[in-house]
DNA sequence: CTCCGGGTAG
DNA sequence: CTACCCGGAG
């Protein structure tokens, strides 16, 4: 697990692609994600500035292969005109505020959830945050960690049990994530599990 | 063909 | 709970 880094686990060459990023990966694999940067950075349309001023269906075709892309390409045009309009379009200047402050921000975005707003905050704001995302309330709910396996019980529970540097969160996440990808899938792995004994849901199989 | 993926809003 | 939506795997 120590060989993960931020780099690689979301690839990004700015701070406003990960923003970006964390609303396109929303029910999406991360490949389809990287088809849409790649396609919006040769457009060269990666700035608050430019996806504000751009025409809507324009975006819309770029947006298409990570699905949901009426709602997508609003809601990036959205969160890219209010950072253009009250932040002089300046990503850094956006995110780099008290962690309350950007938090709440976040939360009366459209489309941003509690799921993507601590991404954002983790990965391109760089607070030390515990993400409960689909993987880790799965891995949770079959290792029978939690009674109620709640977003908010997983995050207190994670960062109860980790010291909360970003770099440790982004860990965490890392590890929980490929864990899942590789065992604990929606049709999951069992066999050969590392974490087997300690699962409820393997020892009744 | 069906199912699934680093969710969110109503 | 459902709608939103596409691309890939099986």
């Amino acid at each position: 697990m120590s060989h993960y880094d931020t780099k690689r686990w979301w690839p990004h060459e700015s701070r406003f692609e990960i923003v970006v990023g964390a609303i396109l990966v929303q029910r999406t694999r991360w490949e389809n994600v990287e088809k849409v940067i790649e396609a919006m950075r040769s457009r060269g349309v990666l700035t608050p500035s430019a996806i504000s001023t751009l025409d809507v269906l324009e975006l819309e075709r770029m947006v298409r292969p990570t699905g949901f892309f009426r709602q997508k390409s609003r809601r990036i045009q959205r969160l890219a005109h209010h950072i253009h309009l009250y932040h002089k379009g300046d990503v850094t200047c956006f995110l780099k505020r008290p962690y309350q402050e950007l938090a709440s921000d976040l939360e009366r975005m459209d489309g941003i959830g509690p799921e993507t707003r601590d991404a954002i905050l983790l990965y391109a704001a760089g607070h030390p945050v515990m993400i409960a995302d689909t993987y880790a309330i799965r891995l949770c709910d079959r290792l029978g960690l939690l009674d109620p396996v709640t977003p908010h019980a997983i995050k207190n529970h994670l960062m109860q049990h980790l010291p909360t540097t970003p770099q440790t969160c982004r860990r965490a996440h890392a590890a929980i994530v490929e864990h899942c990808k590789k065992r604990c899938c929606a049709v999951p792995r069992c066999s050969g599990c590392p974490l087997l004994d300690m699962c409820e849901h393997g020892a009744t199989k």
